[in-house]
DNA sequence: CTCCAAAACACTAACCGTTAGTGCTACGGT
DNA sequence: ACCGTAGCACTAACGGTTAGTGTTTTGGAG
């Protein structure tokens, strides 16, 4: 677990960031739907088989560090300080997380993501994704969780909260107001029939 | 405007419903992967091109009906009896389209759309292009709207609500809990800064 | 009624993402 | 030094989707 990485697997990963390299190379020069994934290969110099075998699909391409996103949100709820609370907490961690994409260096990324419908879709669908997670992250910490249903809800609105951002003029005062809206709506949850499989005797008030 | 179909519209839209039934009743039989674009084109006797000429893609087949949904939603807002609060209005709305899904009648579709990935990913955008529609409809109500933002915020927590809903082994009870929450997320939206882009002359407060 | 422009429809052939099948080769553990 | 495994390659295909082209149907104008 001491990270032995033999000479297999840093091939291994070599061989994985060449591809992912080259794609978003090729993907911001020529643009992401005039590039096949026969072009990406060959430039890589590997076969298409084997890209498939390090990516899923053309689309994971582009959102290869994806899982940074999924343990930064986890992380905001699990690392937090003692005694914080869970908003603030998720609020400053997409605070983060928005302004990176408007930052120099992935504002191109996130502008060739934004004109295409294929990736759009691909990215929202891994935000439902990641919303899985916070969820099960939420529901995980006993003095957090107000019951399946809310912690879902929760999670769901912290990703809207993220993508409405990004996508507003001035994504800093839209996310104030959305998460206004996200501490008001977590400040009411707590179930009152709680039919949902996990009644994990409710420690509440 | 007053439906004066004339015999080629109404021949186009037999053909349209021929194809959607064909392709229903052959991903029901056989099961949505199962079933080809050829297969159901040639069950329908018509050719490939004019099945997508009617339907833009494959999953498009199993959602013929999606404007409906749209215009529910959007009907809940704009209809409402007048002085009606907008939430309670949603909150209505969206508990009888959740119990459709579950009535007889709908139920296996909506269990084949459980059980495909393909089909799980097309409902979630287009419930992300309802969203958009809702926002809208919120948008152009001068005594609801609260900003841009947190109108696009209200309609994706409501569409979080259904799909959340759907999925829960109780939707009346989740539905109920998660509306809580919408009720008091929209309680405090009021734009403080709102440089959204469309500064139309705010008339607040 | 006749003729025209438009639109629906058909057919072929292909494009593109993705996968199955089949090996070969190089690495790591013993 | 040896063997099992896993990474990689290649061919060929599948399935959704579209371009290109031509034919039929239809509603409307004269």
């Amino acid at each position: 677990m001491t990270v032995p990485l033999g000479r297999r697997e840093r091939k291994k990963a070599a061989t994985r960031q060449k591809i992912a390299d080259t794609a978003l190379r090729l993907f911001l020069e020529r643009g992401y739907e005039a590039v096949g994934i026969r072009d990406v290969a060959a430039e890589a110099d590997v076969a298409v088989t084997t890209l498939f075998s390090h990516f899923a699909s053309k689309e994971a391409l582009v959102f290869e560090r994806d899982d940074d996103f999924e343990q930064r949100l986890t992380g905001a709820v699990t690392d937090r300080a003692p005694g914080e609370p869970l908003v603030p907490a998720l609020r400053r961690e997409v605070r983060s997380m928005v302004r990176h994409c408007a930052a120099d260096g992935a504002a191109p990324i996130f502008r060739m993501i934004d004109e295409s419908p294929a990736l759009r879709e691909y990215e929202e669908s891994m935000r439902l994704r990641h919303a899985e997670s916070l969820a099960a992250a939420i529901g995980a910490d006993p003095g957090l969780s107000r019951g399946t249903t809310a912690d879902r809800a929760m999670a769901r609105f912290v990703i809207d909260a993220y993508s409405l951002a990004r996508a507003a003029s001035d994504p800093d005062t839209a996310l104030d107001e959305i998460f206004r809206m996200i501490e008001a709506a977590w400040a009411v949850a707590r179930p009152s029939g709680d039919s949902t499989g996990d009644s994990t005797g409710e420690a509440g008030l």
